[in-house]
DNA sequence: AATTTTAATGCAATCGATTGTACTTTATTG
DNA sequence: CAATAAAGTACAATCGATTGCATTAAAATT
């Protein structure tokens, strides 16, 4: 009774004794088909446990509803949100996700390219890495004629949609909003120049003081990872120089909440003698006793909308020139760390 | 020049005026084929932008070398952290990890369990949602012969393997180390019942107490989703009673956040009037001014053991009776929130 | 040079589902 | 009741790669 092997069409049509063309129409539900003979196949085929094999169906249609996510690493908040937002707007519609982390590596970056196009997936996500250098690989997709999408982290390209955070005008408000705090020496922890969204920021930091008339001065753009380690050298080694800064925007929470250890360290009051604001609003961000000002980058809507992006492609015409770049706005969360007014702000936020 | 299809063994086989075999043994370095026409054929693979096509190479193999990954959330750090140790794991190995949601709902894990298994996945690693009841979806696993690795939250089974920690023994020193610090009078926010790891936590907590011959009260043991708000109301109704407690043991670490806040908040002093201590050692925890204490559950060894176990499994004998129960040692962080002793302890841990 | 080995390659079936076309029923119509 | 239309099924090719077995070509042996 138990058959040990997988159960096909071919079993099924073998017990009914029709082909398997008929097996297979049936359970597509296909008109030519009398309403009698698929509930006999459909019957049958839940008696004998048929699972579909989705292999054989990819293999014929060359869609495998399978698409693949490269990001750097898949538990940084801020990724892993994004990933939530592309599987929550592509499951309903039957995809797959699958994930590829690059470590930040060129490399692997590549290396995972090549690999999901020989999955044969539907299409591509991809938030390229720090280290990524030339775009042959990207090359290669376009060749394969494969859907790819680029989110927050983009490369130029003529040809393929992205999905981004407007970062140069996150970082404007963000500046903009030290300056209305009375801020006037703004320092600015400044990401890897690699990275577009970096220098959109350093960008947006930089219209801003113009637009305030405030000078820009080279000692207060720092080059600084985002990690706690490299916020906390960043400010001591600032607090060395004679001018001392009266505010820090930086490009990353994690530098953020090191310069603000350091800060207290040094015995410096936040935000009366220094406002801090960091940017990517990680969860720890709005935990914090004194709450650390933030740019929301809104990861969860940005994997929605690159789904969306992406199944609008497919619809289109085949030809990949139905580029998209799809700008979102920032929200910028003000919270006590830069919150000289001190109102009740905890929950402040601006939509811009 | 320039083909517009995708290329195959075929074209290749055609160009070369070979048989499409002799392609196929030549990209598989089979030792029958002559150097020479492997050159050539490796050589012309190249030239013409040969992709191998996966899908039709597991069709004839019956192996996909793609996993799927169950789990309530991927923003989750916990389930992000583990799916990151999966992915380290195995990626070397040619597989690729496909990740479902199952938002806490039965209904949906159902639905992954099918769409996986239509896909022709070779393994499935779950941690099962709160609402799970029956185990009809992971019968229908067994059914299929796919191998399967519970992590964290499992399933009895007599069949298949799991990969925890000891929440039993985590919770227990958790709690010794709050009746250390001098604490009699301890509450513990009881996670859902329906997980045995919650159920195991509460073990722990009252087996702690036996030991050190401390009652056991039932207004004490409170259930408490692990959110802000729940360990915010949970305290606030606590500090009604007239007997107050002066510690918390917390399954879950946002629990444990607005417990502190809401302590804060009554003016209760942590730690020398009441203790606290969470469960996950969620990033946040660590960067509080205030540190709070919790148990590890080191989700990235977690992630990598249940991929050893996998890779483990299809190695051995195809039956699946070779099933593995792997019980991981959490490990316990001492910060701020639970150290009366004030020793330096921010980065004191303590090995299980 | 003839024959046996050995090395290379080709043929054709296979994995499981889909689908255009041909064919066989059954129903309809004059 | 024969002829035609309509409905329901079956045949066979296809998607792309793999592989046991047969076959051919080249090398070694006598």
């Amino acid at each position: 009774m138990n058959e040990n092997e997988k159960v096909t069409i071919y079993d099924i049509s073998e017990r009914l004794n029709i082909s398997a063309a008929t097996v297979s129409r049936a359970l597509n539900n296909n008109p030519k088909i009398s309403l009698k003979t698929k509930e006999l196949v459909i019957k049958t085929a839940k008696e004998m446990n048929y699972i579909q094999n989705r292999l054989a169906q990819s293999l014929k249609s060359g869609k495998t509803f399978n698409v693949g996510v490269i990001v750097p690493y898949i538990n940084r908040n801020f990724f892993s949100s994004v990933i939530r937002g592309i599987e929550e707007e592509l499951s309903p519609r039957g995809y797959h996700v699958i994930i590829c982390q690059t470590h930040e590596k060129f490399e692997n970056e590549v290396r995972n390219i090549d690999a999901l196009l020989n999955t044969q997936i539907d299409g591509i996500f991809i938030s390229i890495s720090k280290t990524t250098k030339d775009n042959g690989h990207i090359q290669k997709v376009l060749n394969s004629k494969t859907p790819l999408i680029f989110f927050d982290r983009k490369q130029d390209s003529p040809v393929f949609s992205s999905v981004t955070i407007d970062d140069f005008n996150g970082a404007y408000l963000a500046t903009e909003h030290l300056i209305n705090q009375g801020c006037r020496k703004i320092v600015h922890f400044k990401g890897d120049s690699n990275l577009e969204i970096y220098t959109k920021r350093y960008e947006g930091y930089e219209a801003a003081l113009k637009k305030y008339n405030l000078p820009i001065k080279k000692k207060f753009i720092i080059p600084v990872d985002s990690t706690v380690e490299a916020g906390q050298l960043a400010v001591s080694q600032l607090w060395k120089l004679k001018e001392k800064p009266d505010a820090i925007f930086s490009a990353g929470d994690y530098s953020a909440l090191g310069a603000i250890q350091e800060l207290k360290k040094l015995g410096v009051k936040i935000p009366s003698e220094v406002c801090v604001i960091g940017f990517s609003n990680e969860p720890f961000t709005q935990h914090m006793e004194l709450g650390i000002s933030s740019v929301d980058q809104t990861p969860l809507e940005m994997g929605k909308i690159a789904a969306q992006v992406f199944l609008e492609q497919l619809l289109g015409d085949k030809k990949l020139t139905i580029q998209k770049k799809v700008v979102l706005a920032p929200e910028l969360y003000i919270r006590d760390s830069s919150n000289k007014s001190q109102v009740e702000t905890s929950k402040r936020k601006v939509r811009i």
